[in-house]
DNA sequence: GTTAGTGCAAACCATTTGCAGAACG
DNA sequence: CGTTCTGCAAATGGTTTGCACTAAC
C-alpha cells in the first residue's frame, strides 16, 4: 500500500474525484512532511505528472483546504503554503536566517483555552507560526539590514 | 504639537531626512492605531498629500521596519501591514466575518518563555495575529464555504 | 552642493479566472 | 453520458525596481 493510496477513500467520500494531479499533489504533501507552498509542489509534483500546471495546483489545494483534507497557511513573508492537515504541531522560523523548527502544537492549549474564555473566540488551533531569532543567529546581532 | 511632531526626532536620530511623505505616512498610522496595509496607507494618506505614490509608500515603510519606527505584520490573508511601534497587543481575526479585536501582549508572556527555553530560540513579540470564530460566528456553523 | 528621497513607468511574480477539451464515475 | 477536472492563455493585483528629477540638510 502507497503511503499516500490511504487519500483515496478521502477524497470519494466528499465526492472527489480521484485524478493523478491530485494524488500527486497529496504525495508530494506526504513526502514532504511540512508545509510547502503551491509554487514548490508545483514544481515537486511536475517531476512525477510533467504535464501538471500552475492553475490546476491552486484549485486543487483550494478544494482540499476547503473540505479539511490539507490545512491552509501564511509563511512569515506573507506566502501562502499548505500541508496535510492531522499534523498538530507549529513552527518557530529565524528571521535572520530562515531555519525553521517544529514543536507540538500542545504547549499553547492553555494559553489558547484562556483567550477563548476572556474574548469569547473560538480559536483556530491548527497551525501557528513564530518568528523569531535562531540560538545561532541570536549570537550575532548583525543580522539587521539596516542599510 | 501636532499628534506626530514626536516622530520627527526619530527620524533625524536616524540620518533620515524629514518629508512630508513619510510624515503623512505616520500620521495616517498615528490616527489609525492599528495595522493597515501599504495600500490602504496609500489610499488615506494620498488624502493629504495628492501626489504620493505607491512605490514611495513601499519604500518608506520598509525603511521605517527596518529600523524599528513601525512594525511590519501579515495578516491572515497573506498581505502585508505595518503599524506603529510599541503597541504591545495581539489580534484575534474571525475567519467567517472579518471582525478583529485586540487584546493585551501581556497573556503570552509566559508561553513565550517556556517556547524559548525549550527551543533556544530569542522569539519576536512585536505582534501576533490568531485566527477563528468570533461570538457571532460561532453559533452558525453555516460559515463553511465548501461549494 | 551632496546625497537621500520621490515620482513615473515598467517589470515581477504569486495567484486567479474564462473557456474548451479530457477524464472520472 | 454527464459532470467534474484539467490545461492553456490571459488577466489581476500587490509589490519591487530603474532612472532621472526634486528637495532636505
Amino acid at each position: 500500500m502507497t503511503p499516500y493510496s490511504e487519500f483515496v477513500p478521502r477524497l470519494h467520500s466528499r465526492g472527489f474525484r480521484v485524478t493523478s494531479q491530485r494524488m500527486a499533489i497529496l504525495s508530494v504533501l506526504g513526502r514532504a512532511g511540512t508545509h510547502l507552498t503551491p509554487v514548490q509542489i508545483h514544481a515537486r509534483a511536475s517531476r512525477a505528472l510533467p504535464g501538471l500546471t500552475g492553475p490546476t495546483v491552486y484549485r486543487t489545494l483550494d478544494k482540499l483546504a476547503r473540505t479539511g483534507v490539507v490545512w491552509p497557511l501564511h509563511l512569515e513573508n506573507g506566502h501562502l503554503a499548505y500541508e496535510l492537515a492531522g499534523r498538530n504541531h507549529h513552527h518557530l522560523v529565524c528571521t535572520a536566517c530562515g531555519q525553521e523548527i517544529e514543536f507540538p502544537g500542545m504547549p499553547l492549549d492553555a494559553i489558547y483555552a484562556k483567550l477563548e474564555a476572556s474574548s469569547g473566540y473560538v480559536l483556530n488551533r491548527d497551525h501557528l507560526t513564530l518568528a523569531g531569532l535562531c540560538p545561532k543567529c541570536k549570537r550575532k546581532p548583525k543580522g539587521k539590514k539596516v542599510p
